[in-house]
RNA sequence: GCCCUCGUAGCUCAGGGGAUAGAGCAACCGCCUCCUAAGCGGUAGGUCGCAGGUUCGAAUCCUGCCGAGGGCACCA
């Protein structure tokens, strides 16, 4: 790859001149302003100092040696600035990333070898099953999938779970609810209202029991989730039930391991895990409530075991939970309890998703203005609602106006891209209905492409391969949706001004167009498949 | 009080040690006899919250302050 090749010629230059110490490496990038070359290093800037040089002289020896026998694609070395170095190349080593995209194709490119087949799980969304996913909660989900799709290509073994809350207190308030409503009566106080409620009470002919009556209403409303979700495309492997766990030996047998330990003690009837020692500022929690208070385990303690569960019995490498800013409070003593059970807590990961609000003002489920993410996805489509909440960071507390996504949802971002691709097969079938057939890619004249717009979509082509690696390594798939615009806006620049058939295009650059499509689609292809969106091929 | 995230164009957000800070929307002006105008080009719009520090270089890293959101249960 050039930036290799340039690097390695660098790092060679600064042999020959004795440079000690050596960098560990030389950055190379490509600068903002084009007037600053191709590529640039910052190697004198920053080796200068401690090999006791000036940056200015130091890079003026490396662009002179380098002049004197220039890298491939290299047509010049000049220095600028403080002490940059600063490449020129001829448009050949973009034709080189041509030739690498399309041979690689969708299945290959931008394939990085990260995970090296390690084991990840992802736990994501396990929203309480006591109502439908509101557009807050369901925020996230198209993230949890992205990361997923990322991680997958960049060589994890990643498994996606939902942790399915369908035992304790929740769940009997919710039963309530709806042993309330088929009596004919309004749900009690800090009930659920809702009217999908009502709609589980004439369905429920059970006992008039709160815990009965809760997980008959669970399960169908996690029918109800789980179709949300597909109609994403989010598919889970598991749906784990936590009453799977506390319903088990699971709790208990985590409990004993803790108590090995040494960490956990009796206080007030209660007992106790010592948690300031794995960081932990609360530094002690309760883990077994005392009998005044029912003598059951903590949510912490059945927490720790079904992460015991995922990283020891099922023994992933790895985990990573996708959670909600609002459970800040869970994340030190899980990691800490985790550790304590001679657990690496380097293998459990959590990212906090801030919370998402709405320009109309706050949602909630009390506030009886909660959005049903459904009903979103009835509006703008599955595609359109995963973008959206892909284009940013998670630790964005992203503000979303419904209206003006309802209105917008022409011009949302998401078919400026989906129309990129389905131009491309536009011109497929264009080519097609004339009759023309790409030639193989080694008997095409590439170095025909020498237009700004073309030279423009293969430098943003050759940056995906990057871009992948830092959404996996960042857990940031939102660069994929960065990118993938940067990419269409190219493409469409490219299409609008450079035929690819027509009376004045000869034949030779029709080829050569021809693949630069090609090598467009599957850079659109790769990024809208990380995302989980459509490409579609006409709209 | 302590902990986490954020403060970048009118709005919503990218950029998270490099050289002149970007996009979309909104506003204004142009562009189809030709592969879908769901497109392309242009104009206008910024003290990157404030103040110090580190560095050859800071929107980016560190500290403090201000502001916004979230969190600090024998609830889940």
């Amino acid at each position: 790859m050039i930036r290799d090749a340039l690097a390695d010629s660098v790092l060679t230059t600064l042999r020959t001149l004795e440079i000690d110490p050596l960098p560990d490496s030389v950055h190379l990038e490509r600068p903002a302003n084009r007037e600053h070359g191709d590529w640039s290093t910052n190697v004198a800037l920053a080796t200068a100092k401690k090999a006791g040089w000036n940056p200015r002289e130091l890079a003026g020896r490396i662009a002179e040696m380098l002049n004197a026998d220039l890298p491939a694609h290299v047509t010049g070395v000049e220095i600028a600035g403080p002490g940059f170095v600063n490449f020129r190349l001829h448009d050949t080593w973009l034709h080189e990333v041509l030739a690498e995209v399309v041979t690689a194709g969708t299945t290959d490119y931008a394939r990085p070898h990260i995970g090296d087949g390690e084991t990840v799980q992802i736990e994501f969304v396990s929203a309480n099953p006591t109502g439908p996913l509101h557009v807050g909660n369901g925020w996230w989900c198209a993230y949890g999938d992205a990361l997923a799709r990322v991680m997958t290509r960049s060589g994890y073994a990643v498994s996606r779970e939902y942790y399915v809350n369908d035992t304790g207190g929740q769940i009997r308030k919710l039963g309530d609810s709806v042993l309330a409503r088929r009596r004919g009566e309004d749900v009690p106080e800090g009930g659920y209202p809702g009217d999908y409620v009502a709609d589980v009470a004439r369905r429920y002919d059970g006992p008039e029991d709160a815990t009965d009556a809760g997980r008959f209403a669970a399960d169908l409303i996690l029918v109800d989730i789980r179709e949300t979700l597909e109609s994403l495309g989010i598919v889970f492997d598991e749906w784990f039930s936590q009453a799977s766990i506390e319903e088990s030996e699971a709790v208990e047998s985590t409990f004993q391991q803790l108590r090995a330990s040494g960490l956990v003690f009796e206080r007030d009837g209660a007992t106790w895990l010592r948690t300031a020692d794995h960081g932990d500022p609360r530094e002690e929690r309760v883990i077994k409530k005392s009998a005044a208070e029912g003598g059951d385990y903590t949510y912490l303690a059945g927490d720790i075991a079904y992460h015991r569960n995922k990283l020891e019995i099922r023994g992933f490498d790895h985990a990573i939970n996708i959670w909600g800013a609002d459970h800040h409070g869970q994340v030190a003593s899980l990691r800490a309890g985790v550790a304590a059970l001679g657990i690496d807590p380097a293998r459990l990961e959590i990212r906090l998703g801030q919370m998402m609000s709405l320009a109309s003002g706050r949602m909630g489920k009390r506030l009886g203005n909660a959005v049903d993410l459904s009903e979103l996805i009835a509006d703008i489509g599955a595609d359109a609602t995963r973008f959206l909440s892909l284009t940013t960071s998670i630790d964005q507390s992203a503000t979303v106006d419904l209206d003006q996504v309802r209105s917008a949802t022409m011009e949302n971002p998401v078919f400026y891209v989906q129309y990129a691709h389905a131009r491309i097969c536009s011109i497929n079938k264009k080519a097609a209905d004339l009759g023309v057939e790409r030639a193989p890619i080694d008997e095409v004249d590439l170095s025909l492409l020498t237009h700004e717009r073309e030279l423009d979509l293969l430098r943003t082509l050759f940056e995906l391969p990057d871009v992948v690696t830092a959404a996996c390594v960042d857990r940031a798939p939102h660069k994929v949706t960065v990118w993938v615009r940067e990419l269409a806006g190219r493409f469409h620049g490219f299409y609008h001004d450079c035929y690819v058939m027509g009376d004045d295009v000869p034949p030779e650059l029709t080829q050569a167009r021809l693949w630069l499509a090609e090598a467009s689609r599957v850079g659109l292809v790769v990024g809208l498949d990380l995302l989980g969106v459509s490409a579609p091929e006409e709209m």
